[in-house]
DNA sequence: TTTAGCACTCTCAATATCAGAGTGCTAATA
DNA sequence: TATTAGCACTCTGATATTGAGAGTGCTAAA
């Protein structure tokens, strides 16, 4: 449907677009891109292509601009062609950067989407393993300081979460290993979501009211797996104030707005979660309407072979795509690799 | 040097300004606060006022908006004068949200942020209890999948800290155990900073290069240790973008400016935490000069009579100092009450 | 099929205009 | 002496006008 021609006219606009947000001249392509053909001709396939759907006009009279679809052809052919040396320097500078994160999955995530935004001067954002579908491991309680108990829940994947548990009466550490005990025999093997749904049946039942050691467990027990479903990291505010395409206030509140509400990047990272390998939703695309002015480029980050978590790029629609799509994939890699080393 | 008269108008000038950012007039004055004088006298005692450095012109022939003078004496005033009823209906409200929050410390300050923010609509900010002068009390060291630890310091304040630690060899949880009770011996009422700076000392030592199991507990306890001086917590950014203070990029820039580096912010919250009690900083007052359009009200919160950390509110100069200086108390106290109930 | 030429369109920046709000000053007033 | 009415003056901000510049679409020639 679309001639060898008009495809590289097409990209030449876009990644001209891309590196500089001002509306592309027929005139601007045959000097930058050395096209044998003429201004009039650029033009005739400029119309064509926007007839087509590819680009569109902010106003007759002004250059051409990429549509929504436009960049889906453009991020797709990216894909199809050779694709582009990723021996470039940001490469190894990012890996090198990434490598030198340790720490607990928390640290690593808000670590990685730290660096990502750095690299990147776009919103980067992660997602902590889905905790429902994390399998039980063991737990620890240990005492604390008058009615006050810590809680330490290990995972299989790694995820360590503490809690500090008020109990209704003080507890020596006898009796809270003896608590814990019951909990690990319990649990071990159960993923949280289930651990969970079991407490609110066990909790029903006559004899978890009775035995003193069980419902304080169950108490115990639930407070220690109250935490939120999956916690969101974000990074680089700052970094996309100082881009083009946020240079009115309109647009500075609308992507703060997109990030305002962490419930909606949860609800579309966990969507993107059940896919595996870099995924790339580009402006009107997106099922969240708050998000349909920007880009996304997220991958997932596994253990194993199964996908646990999620971690991406939010920018404007005129983002350098191969770029971010390279780092994603990196992230998402060095996350995953973590996971296995441990 | 102020005559009644002149301070009762400053404040309505300054007060009408808080409330609605333009320029005020002298016109307006007399309508909404009926002095019982004309605009004529109202205008020669805002020139007066101007002259002594407490207003300030936009232009010729605007209104007058406060200088950073001016909001002193406001602020200052607002001690002195009869203490306005503070039994308004947010107080109760914060109160209550607040009293929900359960948990560590972390989580205890993080979640006291959003609700100042949310209340406020101003950024707000909390610095964690400064790790150096924490008192240990003991470690916990587990055993996780392979050579990976986990540690779990806790200290006299509540400070509960964990990190995963690589080994070079597996040990059993046996091992683990000797080496907790070796630091927990070694290193208990000392301070953080005492502790790390003794590791550094011991390091060197012979004797410690040649007990494995000395040279491991050091290398451990160091690795536990090194997590940031002071976690800093910022809420509300998107807030802030609502008011009409910030409805130019610039303004934005600045004040995103101004908590991108949050090193500044704590070095400024730092140095608030060594005077106890609510403390207001405005405008050019600030010796952080990223930070002198705004002000700052803030205030500390204590444990036992020691104060050990700082909360507070970041807003435009033009903020409304009374409501924002009682929630920054409210705020306060209640970490407070928090730190000694547990 | 491509291209040169040209009339046309639209934006953006610069400039002019004007109502509105507020001031400062002067002279009258209580 | 302190206050006030009146008035000329100043500055902003919204609106309209203009013109250069960039880019287009169309037509006719190559």
């Amino acid at each position: 449907m679309l001639d060898e021609r008009n495809k590289k006219i097409l990209c030449a606009v876009i990644q001209s677009y891309i590196n500089n947000p001002d509306p592309v001249g027929s005139r601007f392509i045959t000097k930058k891109y050395a096209f044998s053909l003429s201004p009039a001709t650029i033009r005739n396939i400029m119309s064509d292509l926007e007839e087509m759907g590819f680009l569109s006009q902010p106003h007759t009279s002004a250059g051409r601009v990429p549509t929504d679809k436009g960049y889906r052809f453009y991020v797709d052919s990216l894909y199809s062609g050779e694709n582009q040396s990723d021996n470039r320097t940001f490469v190894y500078e990012l890996t090198e950067e990434l490598e030198s994160i340790k720490n607990d999955i928390d640290t690593l995530l808000s670590e990685t989407t730290k660096r990502l935004s750095n690299f990147s001067h776009y919103l980067s954002v992660a997602l902590s393993p889905k905790t429902g579908i994390a399998t039980f491991n063991r737990i620890k309680l240990l005492k604390h300081k008058g009615n006050h108990v810590v809680t330490v829940l290990f995972t299989d994947e790694g995820l360590i979460k503490n809690r500090v548990v008020d109990v209704d009466s003080e507890l020596t550490q006898r009796d809270l290993n003896r608590i814990s005990a019951y909990l690990n025999s319990e649990f071990h093997g159960c993923t949280l979501d289930e651990i969970r749904s079991r407490i609110i049946k066990e909790m029903a039942k006559e004899k978890v009211l009775c035995d003193r050691l069980i419902s304080r467990a169950i108490r115990i027990c639930r407070e220690a797996l109250s935490f939120p479903y999956g916690d969101i990291f974000i990074s680089g505010f700052s970094e996309v104030l100082g881009l083009p395409d946020f240079s009115d206030v309109e647009k500075i509140k609308e992507i703060s707005r997109a990030i305002e509400d962490k419930h909606l990047i949860v609800k579309l990272l966990d969507r993107l979660s059940e896919v595996e390998g870099v995924q790339i939703i580009i402006g009107s695309e997106n099922s969240v309407a708050e998000m349909r002015k920007f880009s996304v480029v997220a991958s997932t980050y596994k253990e194993g072979s199964k996908p646990i978590g999620c971690v991406g790029i939010i920018g404007p629609t005129r983002m350098d795509y191969s770029k971010t799509i390279t780092m994603v994939d990196i992230a998402a890699r060095f996350i995953t690799r973590m996971f296995s080393g441990r």
